[in-house]
DNA sequence: CAAAAAAGAGAGCACTGCTCTTGCTCTGGG
DNA sequence: CCCAGAGCAAGAGCAGTGCTCTCTTTTTTG
């Protein structure tokens, strides 16, 4: 039978699981990560704090889920964005993608503090994360891909030798099929952009930059241009 | 007479502030700033917890100070690092600045996570770290400001025209010696610097870039070049 | 239908930040 | 010189936290 009707039980199961999350990421969005309260969240749901570690084994767990739950929201946000103009040109649609990330994270600064921000416990991002977490960049190096079929400019300057076979590991890793100098800056790209929209959204901007669509926009058509595109 | 005199009281206070960052601090680079207890540090120190408050108002203004001083170290490494090679290449000044920004972050992975990562109460940064955290920034803009002396490179593309009056007004605040298409360049460059070193430190790297040095080398001396330099 | 598994409730432990009151000690102005 | 007031430490206590343990109820399963 399927899993779906395996029983009021399970079914009350994963929606006491969902109501929880749902709770927790409101909580999440209202005051930040630091003040995410199992308790807080048992009371909102009218139960007592000891039965919800029936579902989440501890708090970490709990965060861990929100976690994945912020990679898969920003991942599918970032592809929707791409999807709406799969069609144009490599750099036009490079620059959607960049933008679909700030805004995402503008609209969501607490779980985009939780992914890029600062490891919250010790520090976990168990392998569970890595997946989701891939989203973006499988997008932004299909997009180099596509543009590779047409003309590109020159990324410059050339590999020091110094990094010739880690761009090479990096490369069969990741995509065989690109040469290694595009990787190599593709993979820095895919760092600078989140330097750009953490420093936005971490308030590192402010009284600095205020039209800061269109700077950011001028700033990844830049990184688009070092990996080649437009 | 000299505040250095002024009497018993006055020198045990600052000792005892002092003594209570310190500890702080020591905790910080153990544990992270989520874990940093006033009433560890209080027991560590041989004191009762409500003593400590005789000293910081709240366990935010403790992290605030230790936030300055964060931004200070990072600061002072970062001079002491361009001095060493003041003569040489503007180039070669800004990899060196880099270059220590990425060191103290990689010594120093939990002070960096408080000022470069997520905010850690519901937000602060107040005023008081603004100076402190333009060091890192000073100096960039100085070696750009040096190297436009000399011979650079163009920047490209041209500012749009929906940034023309953002970038020039920056550049008033900021270096009204330069040019607008620089320092948006620059201003970029500068925050895109802290996402290379944020994936290194927060992991976001692992088991993706292996040989991070020279990766990081070659992505901030392409930094370089987007600002005219080299 | 009875045994077993799953879930909730409640008490309790050890910890946190922070406040308030009670004393002690040092210091500056009369 | 001396003594009132400022500075400081200590202790108790409040409200909150994550988490564990036990006990009872409910549902599923052999």
């Amino acid at each position: 039978m399927s899993s779906t009707a395996r029983g009021a039980r399970a079914r009350a199961r994963i929606e006491v699981t969902a109501a929880i999350k749902e709770e927790a990421r409101r909580q999440l969005a209202a005051e930040g990560a630091a003040k995410l309260s199992l308790r807080a969240v048992a009371r909102e749901l009218g139960m007592v704090s000891s039965a919800l570690y029936r579902y989440f084994p501890s708090r970490d767990d709990l965060l861990t889920a929100l976690i994945i739950d912020a990679y898969d929201s920003l991942g599918a946000s970032a592809e929707a964005a791409h999807a709406a103009v799969a069609d144009a040109v490599p750099l036009r649609r490079w620059v959607a993608v960049c933008e679909a990330v700030r805004d995402w994270a503008l609209a969501h600064p607490h779980e985009y503090a939780l992914i890029y921000g600062s490891p919250v416990p010790g520090y976990s991002a168990p392998r569970t994360t890595v997946p989701a977490a891939a989203r973006v960049g499988i997008l932004l190096i299909g997009i180099v891909r596509d543009a590779q079929q047409g003309q590109t400019r020159p990324v410059e300057p050339p590999l020091p030798a110094e990094l010739r076979s880690e761009a090479e590991r990096i490369t069969a890793d990741l995509a065989p099929d690109l040469s290694p100098e595009v990787v190599t800056v593709l993979v820095a790209a895919w760092s600078q952009l989140y330097g750009l929209v953490g420093f936005e959204v971490f308030g590192q901007f402010n009284r600095l930059v205020e039209e800061r669509a269109p700077f950011f926009r001028h700033a990844v058509t830049r990184l688009a241009h070092g990996v080649g595109l437009g």
